[in-house]
DNA sequence: AGCCTTTGACCAGCG
DNA sequence: TCGCTGGTCAAAGGC
């Protein structure tokens, strides 16, 4: 075991290194990275990938910060993502969330299973490397910061046992048994990781996994709440990687699904799509490429059926956005996983099933019969709420929420910036959007507010996006 | 052979 | 001081 940077010996040796990681990580502050000089996963990527916008005016700052970019938005006084910043905080919570220590990424992806990607392959733009790629987190530039609500609501029931190395659980819907997909494994940025512990953590109903990068002596960690159908409920990283991502050994755009089965979790394919494709194709959306993966849209695995549905209005919407990057980005997530996973973690899962075969088999059969994605055609709804215009691409009921969420999409072109509404359901007066990306155009319509106003499902009370 | 995951146990911080 | 909790270790086993 390589735990770099991490000296393992009890105690004494033990703290030091704790407490080198302290310093060289960034600790999930909630406060927003200012141009004091700190920057986030995001931005730090943003630069290293592209020119960063202007907005970043702060520059190097050294410290990897985790960005928020999920933000509770309470029916009060929201901001709509800033432009630089992919995500916007606010409310109340939001603003006290700084106070807590708890930053966190925390996109509720689904995923596909490798089948769906590598169908998703063949349609053409998408590119499951790609996909791969796309969801991971080294740039948390999708990292949303939430205030986390308790959890608790959402998930009766599932919790205590260890789903994490059954893949696909179900999460969302206690029904929904994605087939192949995901398991523990971190998300695709790019880098390697290796996990290095996996804990239910009180509050959460979800197990966390710890994820080291497997660089030598980098420092990068990760705590990764993955929900039982695979689901990436939340993501923490955890310092800043002093290398740059490892080249993917090959780089393949038509097959869809290379998957490594080493267990590595590295898709050959993914990665290199993943450093290449996006940060080239993504300029100035390299925080959404990272994003979309965790964030995306994201369908269980179970749902291949459904997933190409949402595939297509992803695409589609891309198309409409002028960009295709989308298109795969959309997907990212949820190939990712589904498709990464299903390398590796198909075979646990294998194993895995087989014993608890008995009980999984049932599982699943419920979750094809029942899945809840509720994927809305093409909802060409232009909304403007928080000073940009989206169109709605998606809905679909979380699990743990009984009000769908919303997915939309900037409609401006070439703007990867997506997000995704919700109620929250321990609080319906509250909403959650999460933020993907940051915009790379001007606001169209600064003043409006309501975000979710022409969102049918949404009942949504206008988000106030706070700037 | 090397690397990864799993998982119970251990450790430290905190209230 | 004690119990709880989160984070990490490390043996075992798989690929």
């Amino acid at each position: 075991m390589n735990h770099v940077g991490v000296t393992k010996h009890k105690s004494g040796a033990k703290m030091e290194v704790k407490e080198a990681e302290r310093i060289v990580i960034a600790k999930p502050v909630a406060s927003r990275p200012s141009c004091s000089g700190f920057k986030s996963f995001s931005e730090l990527l943003a630069g290293a990938i592209n020119v960063s916008p202007p907005n970043n005016v702060c520059s190097e700052s050294i410290v990897p910060a985790i960005r928020p970019k999920t933000v509770r938005f309470k029916p009060v006084v929201n901001r709509a993502p800033s432009q630089g910043v992919g995500v916007s905080i606010s409310s109340d919570k939001v603003l006290n969330s700084h106070l807590k220590p708890t930053l966190v990424y925390k996109p509720r992806p689904k995923l596909v299973s490798k089948t769906t990607a590598s169908l998703l392959a063949n349609m053409g733009n998408f590119s499951a490397s790609n996909e791969l790629a796309l969801q991971s987190m080294e740039a948390p530039a999708e990292y949303e910061k939430r205030v986390r609500p308790d959890h608790h609501q959402n998930t009766p029931s599932h919790t205590e046992t260890d789903h994490t190395s059954e893949p696909s659980k179900v999460d969302e819907d206690p029904k929904v048994l994605p087939a192949v997909a995901n398991s523990d494994r971190p998300s695709y940025d790019g880098y390697n990781w290796r996990k290095y512990g996996q804990k239910q953590v009180k509050g959460s109903e979800y197990p966390r996994s710890y994820y080291k990068c497997t660089h030598p002596n980098c420092p990068v960690k990760k705590k990764v709440e993955r929900s039982f159908d695979g689901q990436i409920a939340e993501i923490v990283y955890k310092g800043e990687h002093n290398h740059s991502k490892p080249q993917p050994p090959k780089r393949n755009t038509s097959q869809g699904v290379g998957f490594r089965s080493d267990g590595t979790g590295q898709d050959a394919n993914n990665i290199p799509l993943w450093s290449n494709n996006h940060n080239e194709r993504n300029e100035g959306s390299e925080s959404r490429v990272e994003n979309h993966s965790e964030v995306g849209l994201s369908i269980p695995p179970t749902y291949q059926g459904k997933a190409l549905l949402t595939y297509e209005h992803v695409t589609t919407g891309a198309v409409n956005a002028g960009g295709t990057s989308e298109t795969s980005v959309g997907l990212s997530g949820e190939c990712e996983e589904g498709s990464r996973e299903g390398a590796d973690d198909e075979s646990r899962s294998k194993r895995r099933r087989n014993e608890n075969q008995s009980s999984e088999a049932g599982t699943l059969g419920e979750c094809i019969q029942e899945p809840r994605v509720v994927v809305q055609s093409s909802t060409d709804t232009e909304i403007i709420g928080d000073g940009y215009r989206w169109r709605k691409y998606g809905q679909k009921v979380v699990k743990g929420n009984p009000y769908p969420r919303s997915y939309y999409r900037c409609t401006n072109l070439n703007c990867n910036v997506r997000k995704h509404v919700e109620r929250a359901s321990d609080d319906p007066r509250a909403f959650i959007t999460t933020y993907e990306g940051r915009h790379n155009h001007e606001m169209p319509h600064r003043n409006t507010n309501h975000a979710a106003a022409s969102d049918p499902d949404s009942n949504s009370p206008a988000i106030k996006d706070k700037r």
